[in-house]
RNA sequence: GCUCCUAUAGUGUAGUCCGGUUAAGCAUUUUGGCUUCUCAAGCCAAAGACUCGGGUUCAAAUCCCGAUGGGAGCACCA
C-alpha cells in the first residue's frame, strides 16, 4: 500500500480530530518548531479537523512579546493556518480552580522544602514531611503562596509516587511562585502552573484529541494522564516524534545567543542558522520545508537530518521560476574583436517563458577566473547566448575573435558580463556553523562578484540562478545569498 | 547510577503491530548516459542497507531473550 503523507491515526474519526501546536514564546522559531507545527497541522487537515495555536506562556521570566510576534510571523510564512489562537495564560483562573480541586481531594500538597532537598529526595525516592500535611494546612499554605511566601518558599506538588521508576512521577511540581512581569498579564498573577499542569488542563479543555510532541516529553505522558485522571477530565491521545536538527546547525538559544553577542553570527536571521527567518533569507521556500518534514515521517529514532535533502526539495520548487542571470566570480577581462552586434537578447529561462532581457555589448567582457584559467590560446569557446569566440591568450592578456554562426555543440560554454554595465555585488555563502563542537571560523564566505545590471531590476527576496554557479536569493541591490547549487 | 525511547544503504526514511506475496520500496547523495547554447532542471541507468549474538518457526528486518551503539528524563524550563 502506497501511503500519502503521515501514517493513519488510531481512534481518529473524520471531522473530529483536534490537534494543537503549543510553542513557548521564549525564542525565535526554528526548524524544530516547524516540524511540530506541520505534523500537527497536517493531521488536522488529513481528518478535516481543527488546529489550535496555543502560546504556552506560563513562565513570565522567559517569555517576551518579541518572541511571540516572531513565532506568529514564522508560522504565517510557513503558510500554516489555525482555527483557534489562544494563550495558555488565558486560563489562569481555571488552573487555580483545578489546583484547589486537587488540594481538596488530597491529590496535591504544598511543599515548603528547600530546592536541593526536594531534588535529593526525588533521587532517593523518599517523601518529605510536607507530603503528610493535612488538607486544612495545605489550603492555608495555598493562600500564603499568593502573598506571604516568596518565590522558592513553597510549591504545589502532585501526589504521584515517590517510589516510581519514572522520575517524572515522583511528586512533580504543579504550581510555583514567580514574581516576574508577564509579557501580557503583567503582575496580575504570581502563582504559575507548571508545564505539566498547564498542558494537561489545556489539551483537555481545548478538546485536543491527538497531541504530538517531540520525544523529550515522552516521560511526561504518564504524568499528564495521572493529573487528568485525578481531575476526572478527558485525556487526549499522546504521541511523540524525534527532534529535528541539522548537522552543525545549533537550535538552542543557549548556543546561538553567545554567538550573536560575540559577533560571530549577525542575528537570528543569519543564513547559517536553522531559524525560520534564516532559512527564509537563505532562499529556502516554505513548501520545501513542508515537503522535507513530511518526508521525515513520524519516527522516534534520532534524526540528524541532511541539509542536502532540504536543498533538493527546494531546488525543484525554485527551478521553474528562477531567472537565469550571468554572474562572474574572480573576474578576468577579455576583449572580443569583430562583434557584429551591439546588443543581444537573452531569454530569462531555458524552457519556461519568463521573458527576455536586452544586454548591451561592446566587446569588453568579464569572465570567471576559473574559466579564464582553462581556456588556452587557439581554443574556441562559446560565450553563452552570444556566440563562439576564438581565443587568443598570450599569457598576459585574454582576447578573442568573434565567429559568426558558430556551432555551440561540444565546445566549452562560459558565462560573461559586459564590463561597462557590470554590477558588483557581495555574494554570501553560508557553510556549516559547527564542525562537531568546534565553531567553524570559515562558516561564512563572502566574495565580490559581477553580475548583469538586470539584477537591479529583480525584487528583493527573489530567487535567481546564476548560470553555471547555483541558485541565490537576492538579499539587496548589492548582496545575494547563495542558496544551493 | 536509575528509568524510558531508539537501531534498515553515505544520508533520511517505508516495511516491523497482524512472520512468508519484497533476497527489502522511496527520496537524497555519488557515478554513467540521453536531452540541453548552464556544471540547473527533465528523462534513463548503476552503485549501496535489515547493529551483533542466541532462541522460536517449515519460514524472521518482522516474534522472544541478551549484548552493544545512539538519544532523552531524573528543573520551582517548556
Amino acid at each position: 500500500m502506497e501511503r500519502e503523507g503521515l501514517p493513519e491515526l488510531k481512534n481518529a474519526e473524520h471531522g473530529k480530530v483536534i490537534t494543537r501546536f503549543p510553542p513557548e514564546p521564549n525564542g525565535y522559531p526554528h526548524i524544530g518548531h516547524a516540524k511540530a507545527a506541520i505534523i500537527n497541522s497536517e493531521y488536522a487537515k488529513m481528518y478535516g479537523g481543527k488546529f489550535i495555536l496555543r502560546m504556552d506562556d506560563t513562565n513570565p521570566e522567559a517569555e517576551r512579546m518579541e518572541y511571540h510576534a516572531a513565532i506568529k510571523v514564522g508560522l504565517e510564512w510557513l503558510g500554516i493556518e489555525f482555527d483557534t489562537v489562544k494563550n495558555t495564560s488565558d486560563d489562569m483562573e481555571l488552573f487555580y480552580e483545578k489546583g484547589i480541586e486537587l488540594i481538596d481531594s488530597n491529590m496535591a500538597y504544598i511543599c515548603t522544602c528547600k530546592r536541593e532537598d526536594i531534588s535529593q529526595n526525588r533521587r532517593e525516592r523518599r517523601a518529605c514531611k510536607c507530603s503528610t500535611d493535612d488538607i486544612v494546612k495545605n489550603k492555608k499554605n495555598w493562600e500564603k503562596m499568593n502573598k506571604k511566601f516568596k518565590p522558592g518558599d513553597a510549591i504545589v506538588r502532585f501526589r504521584g509516587d515517590m517510589k516510581a521508576d519514572n522520575a517524572v512521577m515522583r511528586d512533580p511540581v504543579l504550581f510555583r511562585i514567580i514574581d516576574g512581569k508577564h509579557y501580557t498579564l503583567g503582575e496580575k498573577y504570581r502563582i504559575w502552573p507548571s508545564y505539566d499542569m498547564a498542558v494537561a488542563i489545556e489539551d483537555s479543555i481545548d478538546g485536543v484529541t491527538h497531541a504530538f510532541r517531540s520525544k523529550e516529553f515522552e516521560l511526561r505522558k504518564e504524568l499528564i494522564n495521572a493529573i487528568l485522571d485525578a481531575l476526572n477530565m478527558r485525556k487526549p491521545a499522546q504521541d511523540f516524534f524525534s527532534r529535528l536538527e541539522f548537522k552543525g546547525m545549533p537550535i538552542s538559544k543557549r548556543i546561538i545567543k553567545p554567538l550573536i553577542e560575540e559577533g560571530k553570527v549577525s542575528w537570528y536571521d543569519d543564513p547559517r542558522l536553522p531559524t525560520l527567518e534564516a532559512l527564509r533569507r537563505r532562499g529556502i521556500k516554505p513548501e520545501a520545508i513542508k515537503k522535507f518534514i513530511m518526508s521525515l515521517g513520524l519516527t522516534k529514532a534520532n534524526t540528524l537530518a541532511p541539509f542536502d535533502t532540504l536543498e533538493a526539495f527546494n531546488r525543484k520548487l525554485v527551478d521553474a521560476n528562477s531567472i537565469r542571470l550571468h554572474m562572474v566570480n574572480n573576474a578576468k577581462k577579455i576583449t572580443v574583436k569583430n562583434l557584429p552586434i551591439s546588443t543581444v537578447e537573452i531569454p530569462n529561462h531555458p524552457v519556461n517563458d519568463l521573458g527576455k532581457r536586452r544586454v548591451e555589448i561592446d566587446g569588453d567582457f568579464y569572465i570567471s577566473g576559473d574559466d579564464a584559467q582553462n581556456i588556452k590560446n587557439g581554443m574556441q569557446v562559446r560565450l553563452l547566448n552570444l556566440g563562439n569566440v576564438n581565443i587568443t591568450n598570450d599569457g598576459i592578456e585574454l582576447g578573442g575573435e568573434f565567429i559568426e554562426n558558430g556551432d555551440a555543440k561540444d565546445i566549452p560554454k562560459i558565462q560573461w558580463v559586459p564590463q561597462k554595465t557590470a554590477h558588483k555585488i557581495k555574494m554570501i555563502i553560508p557553510k556549516t556553523l559547527f564542525n562537531g563542537d568546534e565553531f567553524n571560523e570559515d562558516s561564512l564566505e563572502e566574495i565580490e562578484v559581477y553580475t548583469e545590471p538586470h539584477y537591479l531590476q529583480l525584487k528583493e527576496g527573489e530567487e535567481v540562478q546564476f548560470v553555471r554557479y547555483g541558485y541565490c536569493r537576492k538579499d539587496s541591490q548589492n548582496q545575494a545569498i547563495f542558496t544551493h547549487k
